[in-house]
DNA sequence: GATTAGGGTTTG
């Protein structure tokens, strides 16, 4: 064998045994592997890639199963592939995101103006496990392949690499930090298994640690549930019900019991509390839904696998009857009546003081004053008081957001979108000017519309010292730029900022819309306090490429508002009732007001929060206490002096969120 | 031999 030719070693794989001889073949290798930027439409491949996102197998509506991968490679481009087998072992091996994948014969084709890859005649995938240090151990179903020292390399080289640039399964969570409203995967023992109706199933699971709420448990018929009847008694505190619907159905019925599962795209809801249930305790709900969105499914993980190695060393640790003690006093919360109040009380103490979801003081060296006393008091005062939020406003959520200037302290709306478009579609009409384009700040480029009236837009990307960057990390201003463009430039841009042309400069568009548009957050300016400046400003950031809010609006002379939640909560604590203002940008609530008008998920988060601290359908004598730090403060008005409440120093606790 | 799905959460 010459120097110069690499070995091929040949693995044969027996079952599941790999041979540990390899078979020295003196040839020269015949895979090469094109990278993931270089791919041809119509061409058959070799590729290599970590996986960015994945649908384990499940059986589609043809006559195959079905994965979906798409993969990831130094090249930084992205690969779709649907893969199709009719038997499911020739499909890859996928646990979780950033484990790497072989593909030979991954044909290349066109969908919907992308490319993406396809299983064709002889295609076979080796996946290894993404984390670094652990063996290169590939996992396939086929019995020979070849595996070279190059592949060695490259799946190293590919583990590097992806641990830098594919956020790892940050979605892999332990029930314990369960939230109330998420999806999530999850790693866990299967206890039990029983068949609902003919369109779910229940799993009962546990992976060791407590979740934050107890479970909802799930009915079924006497007789249908699988599993030791002592050991899901024994571990009936720390196991979850999971209804599973639909189309993992069949796998479900399929999973044997003690088998080690991992369960994606899990669905945690807070279950409503209906008056005929005793509880004033929320219990979580856990499905596993319909469809295959997010890579939803259910996956049984082998007992090597390095993550139910660790799960099992886990499960062995914990100490049961620890546990035991907590289920009695579930049992005394679940069996009393609503006429022992105080016992329930007592319980909520318990459950609070174990878990910690009510509002907690900074001010614990303060002893608690009665509302009653406070009325009494002239101002200004500090207290800390223990009530119960009887009502609060506003209750819509979106009419609590405000935006809030920190210089003069006015207090505005938010602007309504339809005012927005109004404004843009004003300045849409005015005409770039082209002097003021491609200058050493910014390059330019000039986009016309084809269906309105051929309307120009002007993108100025600015640069960083003279050289343009990645859409990521680059900050660009628009001209004559409508909602839907300014939005779905957000999302590929650093940031954007409405322009338009004026005799010198590019200057702020108009500070009735946002300033500076970044992710999910539209930054506003305050009309009274800003002294605007040009474009040319934000030369002074670019050394250091400091984009942030802050110095985007001092570079540009603006004062910034912030997003604040304005609400009045009155509160009662059985001597009085007291009406106290919440200002509050993200501290009491945990959910920045910036961002919540924005996402679905911190909306319903917020409307968890409230219904915990303010349960609709419930008695005052139920719910829960909350610990607040306020202050006192004279208002006067035209006619006479006033004193009002300020909550401060006092935020939610975490493991409600 | 074509089809399946074509990532971007259910509404139980």
């Amino acid at each position: 064998m010459s120097p110069n030719e690499s070995t091929v070693y040949v693995y044969v794989k027996c079952d599941t045994v790999i041979s540990e001889e390899p078979i020295c073949l003196s040839v020269t290798p015949k895979y090469t592997y094109t990278p993931l930027n270089q791919l041809k439409h119509g061409s058959v491949v070799n590729v290599y890639g970590a996986v960015k996102f994945f649908k384990p197998p499940y059986r589609s509506r043809g006559t195959d199963y079905c994965s979906v991968v798409s993969i990831m490679d130094q090249s930084n481009a992205k690969l779709t592939c649907m893969l199709f087998s009719v038997n499911l072992d020739t499909l890859p091996v996928i646990y979780k995101i950033g484990d790497i994948v072989r593909f030979h014969r991954l044909k290349i084709q066109q969908y919907k103006n992308e490319i993406q890859g396809v299983t064709t005649v002889g295609f076979s995938s080796l996946t290894f496990e993404g984390t670094l240090g652990t063996p290169v151990i590939p996992r396939t179903s086929s019995k020979i392949y070849t595996f070279t020292s190059d592949d060695q390399k490259t799946v190293e080289a590919l583990r590097v690499w992806a641990a830098h640039h594919i956020s790892s399964s940050g979605a892999l969570i332990k029930l314990s930090d369960v939230k109330a409203m998420q999806f999530f995967d999850l790693t866990c023992e299967l206890v039990g298994k029983a068949e609902v109706d003919g369109s779910s199933v229940l799993l009962k699971v546990w992976d060791g640690t407590k979740p934050p709420f107890p479970s909802w448990k799930v009915l079924f018929e006497d007789g249908s549930l699988e599993g030791d009847a002592d050991r899901i008694n024994q571990l009936q505190n720390l196991t979850v019900d999971i209804l599973v619907y639909d189309n993992h159905v069949a796998l479900a019925k399929s999973l044997q019991i003690g088998s080690f599962l991992r369960i994606y795209s899990l669905h945690t809801k807070i279950q409503p509390i209906t008056p005929k249930k005793q509880s004033n305790i929320a219990h979580l709900e856990f499905h596993l839904h319909g469809g295959t969105c997010y890579g939803r499914g259910i996956k049984v993980l082998p007992e090597n696998n390095c993550d139910v190695e660790e799960l099992k060393r886990f499960l062995d640790s914990v100490d049961l009857a620890e546990y035991q003690q907590l289920e009695n006093i579930c049992d005394l919360d679940y069996n009393i009546s609503s006429s022992f109040s105080c016992k329930k009380d007592s319980w909520n103490a318990v459950f609070i003081q174990k878990h910690s979801f009510i509002v907690l003081t900074d001010h614990q060296y303060l002893e608690t004053t009665p509302l009653s006393a406070i009325l009494k008091r002239d101002a200004p005062q500090q207290y800390r008081i223990r009530a119960k939020l009887r009502n609060y406003e506003p209750q819509k959520l979106y009419q609590s957001v405000k935006l809030h200037c920190p210089k003069c302290h006015s207090l505005q709306e938010v602007p309504h979108e339809s005012d927005l478009e109004l404004v843009l579609q004003e300045a849409a009409t005015e005409q770039p000017d082209p002097k003021l384009q491609n200058t050493s700040l910014y390059n330019s480029e000039v986009w016309t519309t084809q269906n309105q009236q051929e309307r120009k837009i002007v993108i100025h990307f600015i640069k960083n010292d003279g050289i343009l960057q990645v859409p990521e990390v680059t900050l660009i201003m628009i001209e004559g730029g409508l909602l839907s463009e300014i939005y779905q430039l957000s999302k590929k841009f650093k940031g954007v900022i409405p322009v338009k042309s004026s005799q010198e400069d590019l200057i702020v568009l108009d500070l009735a819309v946002p300033f500076l548009i970044q992710g999910k957050t539209w930054h506003y300016g305050c009309k009274q306090c800003s002294k605007l400046k040009t474009m040319q400003n934000l030369n002074s950031l670019v050394k250091e490429a400091s984009w942030t809010p802050v110095c985007i609006a001092e570079a540009l002379g603006i004062v910034p508002l912030q997003y604040v939640f304005v609400m009045t909560f009155t509160l009662d604590d059985g001597t009085g009732t007291l009406k106290v203002y919440l200002m509050d940008c993200e501290k009491f609530f945990q959910i920045p007001a910036s961002e919540i008008l924005n996402s679905d998920d911190l909306q319903k988060n917020m409307e968890m929060i409230m219904y915990m601290l303010c349960p609709p359908g419930k008695k005052i004598g139920e719910y829960p206490w909350l610990e607040c730090f306020i202050k006192s403060y004279n208002v006067r008005n035209e006619v006479e002096q006033e004193i009002c409440y300020r909550i401060f120093d006092t935020v939610i606790a975490e493991d409600l969120i």
